[in-house]
DNA sequence: ATGTCGTTGATACGTTCGTATCTCAACGGG
DNA sequence: CCCGTTGAGATACGAACGTATCAACGACAT
């Protein structure tokens, strides 16, 4: 209860953590003797990706038990750090939702970009497609948890015009994208490539739903996919 | 190369055709289904009285509002009722939402059999086809809201189990009428029924959701439905 | 040596949550 | 007439929620 530089009284605080130091000064000097024996440095693996490291706790959280369990407690001890921090770096939680789906919203463009980019140059435009479409499947772990998250994210959109605005904005890149694959790959004669591409992302969307619930077998939505590929798609020679 | 109907393996004929389905029961059921489309009889009248009401309070705050405001105090609240009713009719406020979940999945069933069967004597395959995909469309303010519930509950479910089972016990009765529709209404040669079934169903659940978020506008998913019964259907004389 | 600034720790505040408890009115059969 | 059962009101309780407050910290500048 006394201050352990000059041995003196310590005021009591009425609100807040209870003061250690006397004064500002015994303070200083505190840190300066802590300072001078040096340890050897517990070297700090985290840059400041701190927004970062939150962020991904919410969608561990989400993916795993649901948005309505991502409690700002939680998340601090799902990120490792204090609820402070969480309440430091994001003004409200509100906002700590938006910002992290809006994270995730640019990872997951940007992880398929990639994915699909890496394929461009060495195969036939009939794999491009099919990997585009598949890449909304939840075909591994991460992208299982990524539906799961943008699954209760879209609910909560209904709801929530801030989190609707993340969803929207774009004007369907994904149907023109997957139209003009269809062009390039090749359509049989009769074919609308605008009307099959939205049926087919809207189908691969909802049959993704199916394999989350595990409504469905993976082997079968594959099966009803070739089927369709092959209906839309000239033959190869 | 697997049945239409119980999608169970083909074992080939040592002599002539191929055959299509498994069993001898499995070719009597398409039969049946292609005669005589399914639409069953209006089922048993839902439960009436407190209960009722209350389940009602949660579909419509869940539907405005979202289920994370679905409280005790709110439904009460909503449903004109004290909180302590709420208490006394559902043991758990857990035990209420799947309740109320149950009553509205039994409730939409009732309801699109009653709509469709409506159809059924005076007009043509085509047109019930037609209904029966539209069935799962927000076209109106009563499928609208029951659309945003199932939503909210949808993501729930994925990390509720009690929830999850009262979505999956079925075994894909609306692929299968959908299938038989199409049969009943003639496919063009080459047609798989069952694919043209899963990939409709499962892209008009997709459009579905588009439309509840304003991402689409209804006559552009009229106009992509129109195509494939065009698509899928032979022409008519 | 002290000041500044971005960050964090510990705790407090006021509210709302789901649920439990206590109470009473109405009723029907013995 | 008593008494057990059913339905519902009023209120309490402990936990958990989002957020607020302020001292302490560590790096850097002065």
């Amino acid at each position: 209860m006394s201050c352990p530089v000059c041995r003196g009284p310590v005021r009591p605080s009425p609100r807040g953590r209870r003061p250690v130091y006397c004064s500002r000064a015994c303070q200083a000097r505190a840190y300066r003797s802590r300072k001078n024996p040096p340890v050897p440095a517990p070297a700090e693996p985290e840059p400041t990706g701190r927004r970062r490291q939150i962020a991904e706790a919410v969608w561990r959280i989400a993916a795993e038990r649901g948005l309505q369990m991502a409690t700002v407690r939680e998340i601090a001890a799902e990120a490792g750090v204090s609820p402070r921090v969480v309440q430091y770096h994001f003004t409200s939680k509100h906002q700590l939702l938006v910002t992290a789906l809006q994270i995730l919203h640019r990872q997951n463009e940007r992880q398929a970009r990639r994915r699909i980019g890496a394929l461009r140059d060495a195969s036939d435009p009939r794999v491009l497609l099919r990997s585009t479409l598949e890449e909304l499947l939840p075909l591994d772990d991460e992208r299982r948890a990524s539906l799961r998250v943008m699954t209760a994210y879209y609910a909560r959109s209904l709801t929530d015009p801030a989190l609707a605005a993340v969803f929207l904005p774009e004007e369907q890149p994904l149907e023109d994208l997957v139209a003009a694959l269809i062009t390039a790959a090749g359509a049989r004669p009769g074919i609308d490539v605008r009307r099959e591409a939205d049926l087919l992302v809207s189908g691969v969307t909802g049959l993704g739903m199916d394999l989350l619930h595990r409504r469905r077998p993976l082997a079968d939505v594959r099966r009803t996919l070739d089927y369709h590929l092959d209906r839309i798609l000239a033959d190869r020679p």
